[in-house]
DNA sequence: TTGTAGGCGTTATCAT
DNA sequence: ATGATAACGCCTACAA
């Protein structure tokens, strides 16, 4: 049984991609390392090694494994999502010429790898309005948590660009804010919304499915019928939207396939390969059900 | 940046608790790794590391990774998930005092720890007979696959055992195998079994939820009133359970607890507490919904 | 070809 | 105390 540790150390290399999350578990961690998995990995493009890191959120823990990882070449590319090296981590990075990836977060140096949140927004809001509808609600998350960054932002102004464009007025008074993306919160702000005097035709839940059937089964309840009375689009597309009654139209969320492109950009750049884009915004499909 | 290869080869320990499974992804290790990190990991027990990693299903990883951890002395303790040492290297881990603890698996000498599939599959059975039903179908999943295991035998195991205690007679024509375990194989067999002559009133779905599900829509879609034709019970207690019309009822999988436990253990049994339960069988717990 | 010394970064041991 | 040195296991380079 030879002894990796003694051979990284007589060699200074790992034959490894490094794989870095806040955390091991999530649904988002678990479907991108699905494509990770799934995708490339198990086929032909690298297969020596794949290390799976949790940095648990920690700004310590992040900066510890990044410079171990960068000063003793323990990975031939790194790969993070939802976090990212700063200047001096890259540049150790750089340094020790390790390809960086970075899925949902930036840093100038790394490959870019992100879901187009303003295109989704667009494409859902653009869809209810050309099938007539003009006073759309919109659910958002609230900014503020590591793993969100700027997505509820960028999901309004896809929002607020496909109202522009078709000339409708933004009402404030038809945004929510939402904390926990739950089904609970959609069914509160439904209510809220139905009794107050906001003649709504359509919600575009940008928080995510779970709120949006939360909001659905309360419209339904305080007796609107859905799509007639009020169109209703999620975001994401996990299984429950589907399931849904009626089916939820939404933005899919191509996780999966963040994964697998990621890896793919790892192999190529561990490849040798050069000119790999460095910013690739990846547009997510509006995925149309019962529910517009 | 002091190098971790190097202080592992110079003292031979390494401060972390391995986790091992056949891949990174799915929905059961996630939540594995969920109770792992988000209940005794994140608070006090045990705080040095964790390592995550994957035999990709594989024999010859499962026996390297083994290897090279029980000999380099590569862990303190290792948590495994669907794969088990065998005698040897369960031999090698004892002879470096690596404490090994099995879930969904079995290895003699580890600490084993289960979901009482059997328990699980009596209540719901004896609970749908309780309700007055006396010809429940079941539709089950093949035996083979590593991950698998014996779960489809110890699952038929309570409900013939609940037949039996009832003074019912097992009718093999109520038995199906399902494969993947999809909504699609639910439907299918739900349709089959109402154009066959077989008058159920009663559906144990022990290949899980979205099967159960699956065979739920059919029904309905043929007519069938849920619960009063046909009662549906399913296996896991996904999220989907509760979203579905009816909302199922089913078998709670407590796979979170399976991780917490798995690690309280480890930890345990590094601090040098002895006298650990050896063999620990999960109960899953009847969650009674709208399908019964 | 086969064999042997030196070095990788850290800890531990043994002198000073 | 403080500092030099062997040893961890493997790889590489150079010598036989």
């Amino acid at each position: 049984v030879p002894s990796e540790q003694a051979r990284v150390l007589s060699t200074g290399k790992k034959e490894t991609i490094a794989f870095i999350s806040t955390r091991y578990e999530s649904a988002f961690i678990s479907d991108v390392l699905w494509g990770i998995e799934n995708s490339s990995y198990t086929k032909g493009l690298y297969d020596k090694g794949l290390s799976v890191f949790s940095t648990r959120g920690l700004d310590k823990e992040k900066h510890e494994l990044f410079s171990r990882i960068a000063h003793g070449k323990l990975a031939e590319a790194v790969i993070t999502l939802f976090v990212a090296p700063d200047k001096r981590e890259m540049s150790a990075f750089n340094k020790a010429g390790i390809p960086v990836i970075t899925i949902e977060a930036q840093a100038p140096g790394a490959f870019g790898l992100k879901v187009d949140n303003k295109g989704g927004a667009y494409q859902a809001v653009k869809y209810l309005i050309g099938k007539g509808r003009r006073k759309i609600a919109l659910i958002n998350g609230e900014k503020g948590y590591e793993e969100v960054g700027d997505t509820p932002f960028e999901r309004k102004a896809g929002y607020l660009q496909a109202l522009r464009e078709a000339g409708i007025k933004f009402d404030p008074g038809l945004e929510a804010q939402v904390r926990d993306y739950t089904f609970d919160e959609g069914r509160d702000y439904m209510k809220k919304l139905l009794l107050s005097n906001k003649k709504i035709d359509a919600v575009f839940c940008a928080a995510g499915d779970m709120c949006a059937i939360g909001a659905m089964e309360k419209a339904a309840a305080m007796g609107k019928k859905i799509p007639d009375d009020i169109a209703v689009v999620g975001f994401d597309d996990m299984w429950a939207a589907q399931m849904a009654k009626p089916a939820l139209t939404t933005v899919r969320q191509p996780v999966r396939y963040l994964g697998e492109k990621a890896f793919e950009m790892a192999a190529r750049s561990i490849a040798g390969e050069k000119g790999l884009k460095t910013q690739t915004l990846i547009t997510p499909e509006l995925i149309i059900r019962q529910s517009t």
